[in-house]
RNA sequence: GCCGCCAUAGCUCAGCUGGUAGAGCACCUGAUUUGUAAUCAGGGGGUCACAGGUUCGAGUCCUGUUGGCGGCACCA
C-alpha cells in the first residue's frame, strides 16, 4: 500500500503507508528535517512522528514560520507546566494557550508565585529541554481520561474534558517521556530538545478560571518563545523600543499632561497637551459641521431620578460619581450624554421632516472606573468624547451608519492612524428590546459596514444593553488594542424617555438613536496618537510648530520679527533667544520633536532669510522670509482645510 | 475589585549584609556672543509615597494604607 502526498510546489510523490512526516522531510534533506516542527495534511495539523493515515495536500511546517512558532510556543507552555509541577508539587495545571508573541499557562496553587521564582523555573525548563524527552501522543477514552486526571488531583483538567469533549469521544494526551502529560489537541514536537532555549518567562498575573470573576483566581505565567536566540533578542529589543513610545513617558517628556495621586484617572492637561487637544477638537468640529451636525451643551450633574428614567442608574450607578446636596438631593455626574440629548430632542414637537437630527457634544464625562482598570490616557475617569446622537427613522439607519463610517475613515486617514479591526458586538445576555429588534439592528449595522467597504468581525455578547454596536479598534505601541470609534444602534432609550416625532401619517412614531463617536474618548485617542507618532506629530497637530532660534544676540531683533510674522500667519511659534550655542538649541528642540527649527544668524538677518531644519533631518533649507512663512503655513494647515 | 511587582531630588537612577542620603540631566547665579544634536564654573534642592511597628539606630527589616506598572475582571 502506498499513499500520495501533494507538496505545495505542486509535486506529487508516493510513500509507503504509515510513513511519518519526519521521514518525508528527511527524505528531502537533512537540514530541512532539522528545521521542521510539524506537518499539515489537507490543512490539518499532524505530529512529525505520527504515521500518516492517508495521502493528500502535504505541508511541512518550519520552526520560523507563523505556524511553526505556534507549535514551539505550545511546547514551551507544556515544558513550563512540567517545570512548575516538578518544582511546586501540588500545583494543578489548567489551560495554556499560545498568544500573539508567546504563550501563557494558568496554574492553580494556594501559595502565590513570585517573579523571583522565574529564574528557577526557567532553569528547570532548560533542563527539560536538555533531557530531550520524547513527546508521546496517546489517545484516551473520555471517561478514562476524566478518571485519570481526577485520580492525580487535576480537577480543572477533569472538568475541562467533561465539558469540552462529547461523551464517547476520544481525546489526545501528550506526555514528555513518562514524566508528565497534558490533555492537548496538538501537534507537538517529537521531543522536548527540539524546543530549543529561545524562550523567556515574562510576567505573572492573576486570572480567573474561565475568565469569570466568580470563579477561583488562578496564577498565570506569561512567556515568550521563538525559533532561535536571535529572534528572541529582536523581540526583546522591540519591546524596549515600544516602551520609548509609551504615551505616559512621552506625555511627561514632551510636557503634555500629568496625573497625580489625588486624581486617579484624571488628566491635568498642560499648555502643550491642551493645544493638541484643542487642535483636534477644532478639527472634529469642522468635520462634523460640514456634514450636518449641530452642537449642544448639557448639564454635568443631574438628579438620581433622571438616571433612573434613562435606565443608567439601575445598570451603572456603581460606576457613576454620586454626590448629595445639603438639601438632601442625590445627584450623579453624567457618565454619558445620551439621555441629555433626548431631552433636547423632546423639547418641542419634532416632525419627520426634521430627521435625521445629528446632535453633537464635547462636554466632559465622568465614569468611576474600577481602580485596576485606569491606564494613562487610554482608560480614564474623566474624559470628553467626540460624541453625537443621530435621531432618525428606521429607513435612515443604514444610510446614516454608512455616512458615519465614511466620515470615520476620512478622519482616521487625516490623523494618519490605521484601523486594527472593526467588531460587531452582538446582543448581550442582559438586554432590553425584543429578539426581532436585535436581529434587525445587528443586520443593519453589518449592512452599513459592508456598504462602507469595512469587514466586520462578529463578537457574541458584547453589545450594549440597549443595542448592538460597531467597535473601531486601534493599536497602542505594545500591540494592545483599544476601542476608539463606535456606532451603536438604540431602540430602547427613545422608548424609555418617550422620544417621538410626527410622521407623514400624522401619528407619533419613535425615532431610532445612533450613538456614535469617531475618536471616542479624546483622551484615549490622543494617547494612541502619541504612541503612533512616537511624539513626533505632523505639523498641523504639533503643539509647537516652529522654534525660531538665534545664534547670537545680534539676531534677536530679526528673530522677534520672524516669530511675530509667523504668529500673525497663524503658526504656533516659540522664540529661543537664550545665550546658548546653536548646537545646544538644536539638540534641545530636536529632543522635543519640534517639526521645524528656524535658525537665525547674522547672515539670515542681513538677507532677510531663514535657515529651516526639519525634524528627523539635518539638512538646512534656506529661503526668503515671506516664502518660508507661506510654505510653513501651507504645511501646518489641517488636512480638512487644505485645498 | 483581584493577583504579582514597584515607590529615593523636576527627570533617569545609585545607595552592599540596618549606622543619620549621592550622581547625571534639569533649575538658579556668574562668565562666555557662540553657524546646526550637550561651553565652563559655582549654587540651591530630598519628612527616602504615607502611617504604624521591630531596633540603641530604619531609605534599608515587618504590617497596613495610598498610588503606579503588568495582567485578569469590568468598560454605558
Amino acid at each position: 500500500m502506498s499513499i500520495s502526498l501533494k507538496f505545495p510546489d505542486g509535486a506529487e510523490r508516493a510513500y509507503d503507508d504509515g510513513v511519518t512526516p519526519l521521514a518525508v522531510a528527511e527524505g528531502i534533506s537533512k537540514s530541512l528535517a532539522k528545521k521542521v516542527v510539524a506537518a499539515k495534511i489537507d490543512g490539518a495539523w499532524w505530529d512529525l512522528t505520527r504515521p500518516l493515515e492517508g495521502g493528500g495536500k502535504f505541508e511541512l511546517v518550519m520552526r520560523d514560520s507563523a505556524d511553526g512558532l505556534e507549535v514551539l510556543r505550545h511546547d514551551a507552555a507544556h515544558v513550563l507546566a512540567q517545570a512548575v509541577q516538578e518544582l511546586f508539587p501540588g500545583t494543578q495545571v489548567t489551560f495554556g494557550p499560545v498568544t500573539e508573541d508567546g504563550f501563557y499557562y494558568d496554574f492553580a496553587r494556594d501559595e502565590p508565585f513570585s517573579t523571583d521564582d522565574f529564574e528557577r523555573i526557567e532553569k528547570r525548563m532548560k533542563e527539560i529541554v536538555d533531557a530531550d524527552l520524547p513527546i508521546i501522543r496517546k489517545v484516551w477514552e473520555k471517561e478514562a481520561a476524566i478518571a485519570h486526571f481526577k485520580s492525580i488531583g487535576e480537577i480543572y483538567k477533569a472538568e475541562t474534558i467533561d465539558e469540552v469533549i462529547k461523551p464517547g469521544d476520544a481525546i489526545t494526551v501528550y506526555s514528555h517521556g513518562d514524566k508528565w502529560g497534558d490533555l492537548c489537541r496538538g501537534p507537538h514536537l517529537p521531543s522536548t530538545g527540539k524546543l530549543g532555549k529561545a524562550f523567556k518567562l515574562m510576567k505573572l498575573a492573576g486570572a480567573y478560571w474561565r475568565g469569570d470573576q466568580n470563579n477561583a483566581q488562578l496564577q498565570r505565567i506569561y512567556g515568550t518563545a521563538w525559533a532561535d536566540e536571535k529572534q528572541l533578542e529582536e523581540y526583546l529589543k522591540r519591546l524596549e523600543e515600544a516602551e520609548k513610545r509609551d504615551h505616559r513617558k512621552l506625555g511627561r517628556e514632551l510636557d503634555l499632561f500629568h496625573i497625580q495621586e489625588e486624581g486617579k484617572g484624571m488628566i491635568f492637561w498642560h499648555p502643550k497637551g491642551w493645544t493638541l487637544y484643542r487642535t483636534m477638537l477644532s478639527y472634529m468640529r469642522r468635520r462634523i459641521e460640514a456634514v450636518g451636525y449641530v452642537e449642544v451643551k448639557t448639564p454635568q450633574i443631574l438628579e438620581q431620578s433622571f438616571w433612573e428614567k434613562s435606565g443608567h442608574w439601575q445598570k451603572f450607578h456603581d460606576s457613576m460619581f454620586v454626590c448629595e446636596t445639603d438639601e438632601g438631593e442625590v445627584m450623579a455626574v453624567k457618565p454619558m450624554n445620551c439621555p441629555c440629548h433626548v431631552q433636547i430632542f423632546n423639547h418641542g414637537q419634532r416632525s419627520y421632516r426634521d430627521l435625521p437630527i445629528r446632535m453633537a457634544e464635547f462636554e466632559g464625562l465622568h465614569r468611576c472606573e474600577s481602580s485596576g482598570s485606569t491606564h494613562g490616557l487610554l482608560r480614564v475617569r474623566q474624559m470628553s468624547q467626540d460624541d453625537a446622537h443621530i435621531f432618525c427613522t428606521d429607513d435612515q439607519i443604514v444610510e446614516e451608519s454608512k455616512a458615519f463610517i465614511d466620515l470615520l475613515n476620512l478622519v482616521y486617514a487625516d490623523f494618519g492612524v490605521e484601523l486594527h479591526s472593526v467588531k460587531l458586538a452582538l446582543r448581550p445576555d442582559q438586554r432590553f428590546g425584543t429578539d426581532e429588534q436585535w436581529t434587525i439592528a445587528e443586520d443593519k449595522l453589518e449592512q452599513a459596514a459592508n456598504l462602507a467597504g469595512v469587514q466586520v468581525e462578529r463578537i457574541a455578547n458584547e453589545g450594549a444593553f440597549y443595542g448592538p454596536k460597531l467597535e473601531f479598534h486601534l493599536r497602542d505601541a505594545i500591540g494592545r488594542t483599544w476601542q476608539c470609534g463606535t456606532l451603536q444602534l438604540d431602540y430602547v432609550l427613545p422608548e424609555r424617555l418617550d422620544a417621538a416625532y410626527i410622521a407623514e401619517d400624522g401619528q407619533k412614531h419613535r425615532p431610532v438613536m445612533l450613538h456614535r463617536a469617531i475618536c471616542g474618548s479624546m483622551e484615549r485617542f490622543i494617547g494612541v496618537l502619541i504612541e503612533h507618532y512616537a511624539g513626533a506629530f505632523p505639523m498641523w497637530l504639533s503643539p509647537v510648530q516652529v522654534v525660531v532660534a538665534t545664534i547670537t544676540s545680534d539676531g534677536d531683533a530679526y528673530a522677534k520679527e520672524v516669530a511675530a510674522a509667523m504668529r500673525a500667519a497663524g503658526l504656533r511659534v516659540e522664540l529661543d533667544l537664550r545665550n546658548e550655542k546653536v548646537g545646544y538649541k538644536i539638540r534641545e528642540h530636536s529632543l522635543a520633536k519640534t517639526p521645524v527649527i528656524a535658525v537665525v544668524g547674522r547672515k539670515e538677518a542681513e538677507e532677510r532669510k531663514l535657515a529651516l531644519r526639519r525634524f528627523g533631518s539635518d539638512a538646512q533649507d534656506v529661503a526668503a522670509l515671506d516664502a518660508a512663512v507661506a510654505a510653513l503655513v501651507a504645511e501646518a494647515t489641517p488636512p480638512d482645510l487644505r485645498r
